[in-house]
DNA sequence: AAATATATTTACATTTATTAACAAATACGC
DNA sequence: GCGTATTTGTTAATAAATGTAAATATATTT
C-alpha cells in the first residue's frame, strides 16, 4: 500500500524543481543535499526526507544527479503528462498569466483562451486567437482539458467555475479575488497575490515593533 | 515577553481577513468561530486558536464582531500603518498587478511606478505615470517608501533589489522566475504563480493514480 | 585493494501544530 | 430576572513535521 505523502511535503516539491531546473540549465551535474540545503536555505535532512518519499533518487557518497532528479520530480508533479488547460478572462491577468508562464517547458499546454467581451474576442495572446466564451462547450467536449484557468473578474467565477464543471473539468486555478469553493470532485487552487502584500505588511510592522 | 507568533498562524491571517472582510460588506454584524470555520472549512478551535495568539477579541456567547474583528487583524497585519510602495517593471505583469490589487482598500499605497524602457516610461497605469528608472533614487530617497515590488526581468531581479536595498528599502515583493535570496536585514517574499499550477499538477496525477 | 571520506537511509527524539475538551462568561427567551 | 443554550478562551491530548544521530552504501585516495 503507498504510503500518503504529506501536504507539506507537496507543498515545496515546485521549489525544488525550480531550484534543480535552475542548477541543469547551469550544467551544473551532481549536487548533494547539502549543497542544495545551503541555496534553498532549509536543512539537508528535509531536502532527503522530502525526496525520499518518492523514493531513493541518490546515491550515497555521490549526491543527486541532477538531469535525474530533475526528471524524477517533474514525473512526480505530473509534468510528463501532457495535461491541457484553457483560459477564461482575456483581461489583464489573463494576458500576463499566459504571457508570463512558460507553458511548454513546465510541461503543460495551454490550448484555449476565451473571453466574452467582444472587444478582446479575436485578439491575439502568444499566438493564441482568443475565442467567444460561448462556444467553450463545443471546444472542451472536443478537446477534454484537464484544468481551467479562471481569469475573470470575480463576479463570474463561480458560474464560470460551474459550467466548466459540467463539462468535466476537474481542476481550476481561480485568480479572482473570490474563493472558489472546493467542489465535489474538483481539485481548486486559489491564488490571492493580495496575501503576499499582506504577509509582508505583516514582517515590515513585526520588525518595526521589534526594535520597540 | 511577548510570545513569538508560528509563521503558519501568520500565513493564514491573510485568508481571515478576506473571510472577515467579505462577511463585513455583506452587512454581517457577528460570526462564531463555528459558522466561520464552516465557510472557510477549517476547524472552529483552530480558528480559536489563531486569533488568541494576538487577543481575545471574541465574546463568549456572543462570538465575534465582525467589524472590529476585521479592524483588529488589519492592525495586526499593519494595514493601518499607511505603508507606501514603488513598483519597478511597467510590463504586463506590473501593469496587471498595480491594476488589479486594490491597493488602498487594502491600506497600502503605491506611489510610484518606474522602468527603464522609453517606450513604456511616461505611459499611465491607473493614475501613475511612469517614471524613469535612473530617477528613482532621488524618489526613494524622498518619499522613503517600506516595500518594493519587483516586476522586472529576472536577469534584472537581483541588481535592482541591490539598487533599492542601499536605498534603504527593507521590504520586497519578487515576481520573477528567481528567487529573490533573503538579505541581511531585508524582508523578501517571492511569489510563483507557475508553482501553484505545478501543484494542481500534481493533485491531478495523484487522483489519476488513486483510481488506477 | 584497503582505508578513508562522503552522503544517503532509516530510525528515533524533539519540537511544533492541530484538534478536542471543558470551564467561565455572556446572550436570549420565557 | 432566572435558567438554558451559546460560544469563547484556555488547557490538555493528539497528530504531524522537523531535526538528530546511527547505520549503510558508495566514491575516492593512497
Amino acid at each position: 500500500m503507498e504510503k500518503k505523502v504529506s501536504g507539506s511535503v507537496v507543498n515545496r516539491l515546485p521549489r525544488y524543481y525550480r531550484h534543480i531546473t535552475d542548477l541543469y540549465e547551469n550544467g551544473v551535474e551532481r549536487i548533494s543535499s547539502k549543497e542544495l540545503s545551503r541555496r534553498m536555505n532549509v536543512t539537508a535532512s528535509q531536502i532527503r526526507q522530502d525526496l525520499n518519499c518518492f523514493g531513493g533518487f541518490g546515491q550515497q557518497g555521490y549526491g543527486y544527479n541532477v538531469e535525474m532528479l530533475r526528471s524524477e520530480i517533474a514525473k512526480i508533479l505530473g509534468l510528463d503528462r501532457g495535461y491541457t488547460a484553457v483560459m477564461v478572462g482575456a483581461g489583464h491577468m489573463g494576458r500576463t498569466f499566459a504571457t508570463n508562464t512558460k507553458f511548454e517547458s513546465r510541461g503543460f499546454k495551454l490550448i484555449g483562451i476565451f473571453d466574452s467581451s467582444p472587444s478582446v474576442i479575436g485578439t491575439d495572446i502568444q499566438g493564441h486567437i482568443v475565442m467567444d466564451y460561448a462556444e467553450i462547450g463545443d471546444f472542451v467536449r472536443e478537446h477534454k482539458p484537464e484544468m481551467a484557468i479562471l481569469t475573470v473578474p470575480k463576479d463570474a467565477t463561480k458560474s464560470v467555475a460551474e459550467d466548466l464543471r459540467a463539462l468535466g473539468i476537474k481542476a481550476f486555478m481561480n485568480f479572482s479575488y473570490t474563493e472558489l469553493r472546493e467542489m465535489e470532485g474538483v481539485i481548486v487552487e486559489n491564488v490571492h497575490l493580495s496575501d503576499s502584500l499582506m504577509r509582508l505588511s505583516y514582517k515590515i510592522s513585526e520588525k518595526e515593533d521589534g526594535g520597540r
